[in-house]
DNA sequence: AATGAATGAGAATTCATTCAT
DNA sequence: TATGAATGAATTCTCATTCAT
């Protein structure tokens, strides 16, 4: 019964909530629009509280930017697990895609988040990699129903979202749904009966910052 | 007097040439390492020259940021006029792309500047459009031969070109041809066989700016 | 009902007399600790309230200062009082002293408050003089025991104390008692047997804001 | 020939060796006045410039406050070392003495520098044990000459000069020479004469920031 | 009375751009 | 023309103080 039994203690943190909701809302949509380097500032005016409000609820612009990250990542992982029960594989695995890259759709930040490993913390790195796996048991499911490529992984997935994104992104501002187009063509690309060898091996991890050495020898 | 070729205005104006070229270079490796991001000071250091030479040669950082796409551009402009010539127009067409890829691979800067509409001037979309009616003439052909999908642009292909890039990016620090697993699957999926018919219709142009309708409605 | 003694109203009154004795020690410690920079929101995290609460009790960062400041002095001013009853006034003047320097040793904020005009509060200003009133009282007797000069004067004692204490303090960390050395050595400065006179009069007061002309002239 | 010789090259410079002068001059005076506190742009307002010219000739406020002390140190040491070839070692420890009050005298920093092992830079700390190293030359003179109690040491003498000036320091904004009378005082307690053994051992450094235990018993 | 969320003035610092030398 | 010093707007973040609950 969360709306129903405000005592006083909670009543107190009510407009905290609120104003929070407010603050991640504005900031998702300033990231999204304006891309990491949108000011403080800006989001604060969006979200119609003073700068300090933002700093009591994001203690740095860091913070914020992994907060609105983790949300966007928990929803992707979300859906990985309900598609999970789906019956059809090949179709969950195109669901799964098609609801990742509408959410990156409305977000210029994410692009920018995953490309820069200064950006890179370790929250949102463990979140990827947890969706990795997640997008890998979707695929392994895929793959054993002869839906996709045998040599198809989990985190081509999830790069795939990124890029299918970033493919349509010029033309979103006039077609929001223009990487439906895309998400096709990369879809067709992925099916069993492209059986051609990819001519470059499966990704092993998307972890940026490691110093050690490439997982696999480069093929050529 | 260096070569004994030359008044002391045209030495001035050979220093200036070689500076402007020295600041080229170093720009597209700053822009490419760091992103649009990069201070003004870290590339007149890389060029070895002064700040003020850098204005002197550029007026505004956006000029100079436009010069290097510019570069850019014209390659692919010129890789594209060259491929026009090749017997296997879907080879050709492949070719294209991966000279593309290749390009934006080390380029940090490109996925940033193509993102943001604000960045966007008009040189530089007027080039992109240049680069899009070329793709489309190596399309056309390759259509012709039956070797893409019939619904295939040349917009699409500039479209997949960034979108590619950004797919294999958060592995290119340790693998730098990952690219080539995504061209692969992307260039799969544009093959003629896939035969259904894309869920949404070919962009029309590029421009993001222009507040103008969109060219076709969408495709439900 | 804690103790069955009274009504609802003295019960939180209660609340808040012990609310502002937590609030005066965890002030003191904060302050002597870290200095006059402190941050409210630190004492009153040291306190266990609120920060509503500090202000409650003390409406600026300002007044909470000059009550620890009263504090400390008012400490003194009970120990001047309490030695005048000494028989051996130059013993009596040194136990001042150290007694003074004593509280100070722990006390960073005092430095930084005495040599502060801006933060001289006239209540400060006022204890501070009284203080150096009891101090000449304590002196005067010295002066007539033989204890010390003749022309040293309360005044002299009292900044005597800050200076003592200044001179140990970068010893402070590590040995904690290191001021009694620069007693001992400013107290064989001011006993009676160093009879030439000193460079420059006795001082007459100590308030720093006033604007007014010096008291006496300056000694050549 | 500092002003004689004005290069192309170095003439560029001109203004800003005055600006950086300029700088020091006003932060000096600013760092005296209001303590490390003061802001930037106080300095720079002061110094009539910008506040970015703040930041080209001092990277960060820490720099700038560096600067300033080593300044001061500096002056102090170059003191020392004149005052070596002085024939009475007594004299010219008292004009030690004298000189680095006369410093401070003017500077509300110092003693905040000091007091603050978080203000304690490397090279403060170094040119502050060089400083004592040579205090404890001049010392070890009047020592021989008899001038000193013998239990006196170069770090003695240099906590005494921030100790005088403390002393002294509410006084100074009217009567800018009182510190004499307490180096007066100070320096009668030095001499030999007072042959009583002082109640707490000699210092050994000042080193702040080394977690090492204190470097002699605790005397009784 | 207590709480702690919100406010907003201000601090250090960065960097594109201008301009004197 | 090249230089690099100066400028000042913009940005992140802090903290005393106010105020709704």
């Amino acid at each position: 019964m969360e709306a129903g039994d405000g005592t006083v203690a909670e009543r107190v943190r009510a407009d905290s909530v609120r104003n929070r909701r407010l603050l991640l809302r504005a900031a998702t949509e300033a990231f999204a629009e304006c891309g990491v380097d949108v000011p403080m500032s800006e989001i604060a005016q969006r979200a119609g509280v003073a700068k300090g409000t933002v700093f009591r609820h994001f203690p740095t612009k860091d913070d914020l930017l992994v907060a609105i990250m983790m949300q966007l990542l928990d929803r992707l992982l979300g859906t990985a697990d309900r598609l999970m029960r789906a019956a059809d594989a090949g179709h969950a695995l195109r669901d799964f895609m098609a609801h990742g890259i509408g959410l990156l759709a409305a977000d210029r930040a994410f692009c920018e988040v995953i490309g820069r490993p200064s950006l890179q913390h370790a929250e949102v790195r463990d979140a990827i990699d947890r969706l990795c796996e997640r997008a890998e048991d979707l695929t392994a499911r895929a793959r054993e129903q002869g839906a996709v490529r045998a040599d198809i992984t989990g985190t081509d997935v999830v790069l795939l979202l990124g890029g299918i994104h970033q493919t349509a992104q010029p033309l979103l501002d006039r077609e929001p749904r223009a990487w439906q187009r895309f998400l096709e063509i990369a879809f067709d690309g992925l099916r069993a009966r492209n059986s051609a060898v990819l001519p470059y091996p499966p990704p092993a991890r998307l972890r940026v910052a490691d110093p050690a050495g490439s997982p696999h020898a480069v093929h050529t």
